[in-house]
DNA sequence: GCGTCCAGGTCTACC
DNA sequence: GGTAGACCTGGACGC
């Protein structure tokens, strides 16, 4: 469907989900949502991303739920929105709400675990990603040894300043090869990147000059513990960060511990009182290649119980 | 308003 | 292989 509006264009794509598929289940799943060029908008429901396509275009689209089955994106562009377009747009929103990942095997598994079964009746598990592992990685590193609120920072900082600006007022997120072009000392004092700028010129560089294939990940063969080893090589990225990584590759094996996760995990299990990491493994060690999507899931279950938890 | 302390992951040097 | 210290920022706290 395309309606005029004056020289904008406004083209509504309807995407089709799995069965009992929560949308703010799924925008909600961790803190990506809070990041630019992901905004949630609350007064109207939606959940607004940039997308920049493979033609050079820079898509503003808004999701909305439109019910159990499908959920709508609406694009205002200024030329029309071309069929090959749609057709990558519409990749795009279904990978970044995991729509087309397999988890049945993960509900199996759950469901025998009364205890997890909420996990099972509420379809929840699936990770919002950014549409680039490239966005991803970089965001991670800019959660490692910060508050959330120094995460934000840096993160808005990326996209307005060396983010291309699209329509709205908003800023898609930075290619590799803009941050790359930029020197240590304006990571430092304008992105508020400390210490983690040598780190984010490294990757850029290394992702612009084509010498890592990031987006390969996704589709890789390898092991989990091999797809690890090659996350963990990224300078900046250490245990927690390549953990978190994996999940959102669709690899749940590595718990991926923050001090977030160990004050909430020993809260449940131990009023307050700290734990060491192996006694946290020990306990969801059982739930093998699940184990890293149990913990997180269990840790944030409150969370689902607000269609806007934050 | 200013100075000090601390929390937050990762890397590197050292044992 | 394990450990200590440095890295940097922002918030909390005391003065």
């Amino acid at each position: 469907m395309d309606s005029s509006l004056g020289t904008l264009i406004t083209t509504t794509i309807t995407v089709s989900t799995p069965p009992q598929f929560g949308f703010w289940r799924t925008v909600y799943s961790h803190g990506w949502c809070a990041l630019p060029p992901f905004r949630v908008d609350k007064k109207e429901e939606t959940l607004d991303c940039v997308f920049s396509l493979s033609d050079g275009t820079l898509a503003v689209a808004s999701l909305r739920s439109l019910g159990q089955d499908k959920i709508s994106a609406t694009i205002t562009s200024q030329s029309p929105f071309s069929a090959p377009r749609k057709k990558e747009l519409t990749q795009l929103v279904r990978s970044i709400l995991r729509l087309d990942e397999d988890f049945s095997d993960f509900y199996r598994h759950v469901s025998r675990y009364p205890d997890y079964r909420w996990i099972c009746r509420m379809r929840v598990g699936r990770l919002l990603r950014a549409p680039t592992v490239f966005e991803d990685v970089v965001k991670m590193m800019c959660t490692t040894n910060c508050s959330w609120a120094l995460t934000t920072t840096m993160v808005n900082n990326l996209t307005s300043l060396l983010g291309p600006a699209a329509d709205a007022g908003l800023h898609g997120f930075p290619a590799a090869a803009s941050i790359a072009g930029q020197t240590d000392a304006f990571i430092r004092k304008y992105l508020r990147a400390g210490y983690r700028a040598p780190y984010l010129l490294e990757l850029s560089d290394r992702v612009a000059s084509g010498k890592l294939d990031l987006e390969s990940w996704r589709t890789s063969a390898a092991s989990t513990e091999e797809l690890f080893r090659q996350v963990r090589g990224v300078k900046g990225i250490g245990e927690y960060a390549a953990g978190n990584i994996l999940k959102l590759l669709g690899r749940y094996d590595y718990l991926g511990l923050d001090s977030w996760v160990r004050g909430k995990y020993s809260e449940k299990y131990h009023s307050g009182r700290r734990v060491s990491d192996t006694t946290i493994e020990r306990r969801y060690r059982e739930h093998g290649q699940w184990r890293g999507l149990i913990i997180w899931l269990e840790m944030t279950r409150d969370w689902f119980t607000k269609k806007f938890p934050f």
